[in-house]
DNA sequence: GTGAAAGCGCTAACAG
DNA sequence: CTGTTAGCGCTTTCAC
């Protein structure tokens, strides 16, 4: 592979030269421009960004750290913060920690020894302390939190209204008449599902409703727990009449609980999920879902950290968009045929 | 942040006996060692992995260029992509090109100006010339293909055996009884299309059928086109008794398509699909698919790459896996109710 | 406008 | 066993 100064000889100037011609930089004339041009695709001259990396300190590679990519939801935010990373010129190295803090430390110190530009992290723990103490340690680095707060770290974050959108999933099955409503999510230690929960307590208590314990159960974001966790809720004396499904996921795991105990959806039971990833779209009935603009976040938080590589802006920020109420066939007005039932 | 002069100095040695202390390189006493050390750790020395892939002219990086994360195949794939090449030491730097040949060059050519350590490349289309191209200027540069086969591409390959799946997979609804099975497949420029088709129409005709074009619709592996072809395939005059769908996503379209028709899996329709993916697993009934070893796909792919990078091994291979039937709930035999139907 | 020279942080001969 | 030295390929003063 040719390097600078075999452009340099063949151009006939200096190796600064090229430097300059092929940076944009200082001075140079068109003659000198055309022959450095005419040499560069001559030698097929690519540049060595690893030596330029070293001089500048850049590398246009940004971190993504997230649970896992296997996770559809995570897919959609991957691909979002991969195309416009890629529009700004920067590449992202993938990580997947499984929330194991062990295994994320082992990525960011990696990352860090390499020199990338930044790192998002999408939906950490809220008692991450790798991130705490990364802040702590590089507060040059730019870090995004993507999706959640992180207890103690004071850096630039990106969030959707996880209450908010709880509270609307939650209001909307008040409205159609439901009572007895159920929440099933995730990890207990996860922003989302300690945000939402929020939301959906805050929305019962609204309505005049008290949450109980057996109302609740907190597990994991995925179709195995929706469906394990579904099948016990609904087999409850008392059994909810409506699931808030603390995602999609859930959600479908819910509807394969509802199937195997013979009850139909929307008919017998109401199930609202949140994301409006894929799953919500090739269930049948399609899920009423809460939307959020994860397209929009992650572009958001691309932008920002690359600002933040670029102009070392000084302060920080925390955006927070606003989900939206996705209504689609899972739910239904309570009937009073399911209320005899019930009781 | 501190460098290597830094720790020679507070270790009272030269900055090239830290390097041999830190690499394992070369003789040191036990002392040094001792001493090096400790300056590492008071100093909180993290080594610059970029001026050591100056040098070393390895970066412990690699490029997966794959179609769409978003495609919950590719997710899996990324994952045990990912996962093998952190355990070897390697990180990854993710690309999607959604099989455009302009984003997939731009891809590359950034990868090798940023001296990542070797490329795989999964699923791209079998006319691919950037590849060829790639191969034909970097020689050098470490390249795996997997999961499909590029036109006039030396380079080592990591196969699933699609012919044997596909022929596995329509063998299994003929000795159901089947004699109209219909191919809903993706794009037809695919290498994964391509032989499945093969496989296909060569169980059938083993079965003394001939394969008619009515019966087979290439559009894309999505769950989209699975449904929109299935519909139309499945509202003909003589429609076929069951479907082998080109990957599971398609297969879920099918289904949704089936649905909106009333026809009912497996009673009305036998569906297969191909990948096992989380599809099959989720859907009702469960989809019959065909399992193929994709785990240990990626580990020898990534095992291979990292060795060829390391050892320079001068051979090309191609190992090929064997996929099998995963019989599930969306096939039963023919029965004459449907025959009497479709007539 | 252009070239010479220093140096980014590290590795790897080569002496000693 | 350890230190000195010469780069890796590039950017960036600083002269001219």
């Amino acid at each position: 592979m040719s390097t600078i100064k075999d452009v340099a000889k063949t151009a006939n100037v200096s190796i600064s030269t090229v430097s300059r011609v092929l940076n944009n930089s200082g001075y140079t004339s068109q003659d000198t421009k055309d022959r450095v041009y005419h040499a560069v695709e001559k030698l097929n001259y690519q540049k060595n960004l690893v030596a330029a990396a070293m001089i500048s300190k850049q590398t246009a590679t940004l971190g993504l750290i997230i649970p896992d990519i296997k996770n559809v939801f995570y897919g959609d935010l991957t691909r979002a913060v991969e195309d416009t990373a890629h529009k700004l010129g920067f590449n992202v190295i993938l990580c997947n920690t499984d929330n194991d803090l062990n295994k994320e430390r082992e990525y960011i110190e990696f990352l860090v020894q390499k020199g990338i530009d930044g790192i998002i992290f999408s939906t950490p723990e809220v008692e991450d302390k790798n991130i705490r103490e990364l802040v702590k340690a590089k507060p040059d680095l730019p870090i995004i939190l993507l999706g959640s707060e992180v207890d103690g770290a004071k850096v630039d974050q990106v969030l959707v209204d996880n209450f908010q959108g709880a509270y609307l999933a939650t209001e909307h099955l008040l409205q159609l008449g439901h009572q007895q409503i159920g929440y099933i999510s995730g990890q207990p230690e996860s922003y989302s599902t300690i945000e939402r929960q929020k939301g959906y307590e805050t929305a019962l208590k609204d309505y005049g409703i008290s949450p109980s314990e057996e109302n609740i159960i907190l597990d994991e974001f995925k179709v195995d727990s929706g469906y394990k966790n579904g099948k016990k809720m609904l087999s409850q004396e008392n059994r909810p009449t409506a699931i808030f499904a603390g995602n999609d996921a859930i959600g479908v795991g819910v509807y394969n609980a509802a199937r195997e105990l013979g009850l139909r959806i929307p008919e017998d039971i109401s199930v609202v999920g949140f994301d409006h990833s894929l799953f919500s779209e090739i269930v049948y009935p399609k899920l009423t879902t809460i939307k959020t603009p994860i397209q929009e976040m992650c572009e958001k938080a691309v932008q920002l950290i690359v600002e933040i590589a670029e102009d070392k802006k000084n302060f920080k920020e925390t955006i927070t968009f606003e989900p939206t109420l996705m209504e689609q066939q899972s739910t239904q007005a309570l009937s009073k045929e399911v209320i005899r039932k019930i009781q």
